[in-house]
DNA sequence: GTGTTTATGGACTGATAGTTCCATAATGTG
DNA sequence: CACATTATGGAACTATCAGTCCATAAACAC
């Protein structure tokens, strides 16, 4: 075995994909330059596509690394909840959090993914395919939840459920980068609570 | 009045905007080149800028005559539905339609730009947030003719549920540029469709 | 210290982006 | 038939794009 040998790393290739991660997030990937990338990751050309392989293996990665870091944190989201149902309203109110004490909301990157590329990358539309179904499956969770304590009725499809609100958060989100004020939004997701009942 | 002066066009501008607007909906604005537009739309470069003044403002002018036509093409389809629950609907399952005989889904062009720009320009920003405005108030005539007709109980806010189609049709939109199939989508219309009970 | 391996910085490349410019062409006017 | 006006085609331009290459540097093995 050939490890430990060689120059040594300069950068922490965990920082520097977060780096990554969040500016393909802010601006996505067409308008992210890789002189974008390099500065935000602070290391140079030669490093970049010897570590990461160029700009769309690159993008690749963030956007497993996104949706990793969001179905985690939903799936501990739903563990600490006091209820499925809260859980849910918890979840759709977080588009409120990215309105605030940001100039621009970002969207879920996922989704920004599949808006951009729109199945003309096949690997590409594989990667959001199965991330949206690892959101889905956290919230058919929580929605199984909520019809065991009785929050919603356990008649209801919990699969279809769970496409809804993964459907509904696209909205809100998309509604959310078009300006909409949070008024708007609020009235929005009291309205999507409502068909839980 | 210096009008019918100088050399005519060689081209139909409607025409020529109408290809431009295909493209820019099929492919977003920063994956369209100006060489893509230079064929679709069949004229030279300098006709082009005499004609439209470039880029970003031959988009905004495609922007707006999407808005146009799809606010139109929307009143027109409440003034001949049977009812506004029906037109509701039908105005959901369009969605299945962007799907139907079409390898990749476009979605709503007011949308996408939304998500391409998310408030990075703000001229376009207006564009959108205006569109939107036009879109909901159709949608809000349409939830309060239901009301009338007693297919939406009259207590509901007709603006905030013309808020929440439009935001569900967002996230329609969106899952079927993800990858959705007809069957999903289905049932999430089905679910938004009991949210009006 | 020599050799091997991997990382780094920076110059370089070819392609393409959007835009401008100019000579030429086509119309109506006087 | 000039003249003013507008449109066209194509070359030229500057900037930037993603990506490659190579000489040099830094580590470990022997």
């Amino acid at each position: 075995m050939a490890l430990n040998v060689g120059r040594p790393l300069e950068f922490d290739p965990d920082v520097a994909l977060e780096a990554a991660m969040q500016r393909f997030w802010a601006k996505g990937y067409g308008h992210t330059s890789m002189q974008d990338l390099l500065v935000v990751m602070n290391l140079s050309k030669s490093s970049l596509y010897r570590a990461f392989g160029g700009k769309q293996p690159l993008f690749r990665r963030c956007v497993s690394r996104y949706a990793d870091q969001v179905s985690s944190g939903l799936r501990e989201g739903l563990s600490k909840a006091p209820s499925g149902r809260r859980f849910i309203e918890a979840f759709l109110n977080s588009v409120l959090d990215d309105i605030k004490g940001r100039q621009r909301p970002r969207g879920c990157l996922v989704m920004n993914t599949a808006t951009e590329f729109a199945q003309s990358e096949p690997e590409i539309a594989q990667d959001v395919s199965q991330s949206i179904h690892r959101f889905r499956d956290v919230l058919q969770r929580a929605v199984e939840r909520a019809q065991e304590e009785g929050e919603i009725p356990k008649e209801r499809d919990a699969r279809t459920l769970a496409n809804y609100l993964v459907s509904s958060m696209s909205g809100l989100k998309a509604q959310s980068k078009a300006g909409a004020d949070p008024k708007t939004l609020k009235g929005i997701i009291a309205t999507i609570m409502k068909t839980l009942d």
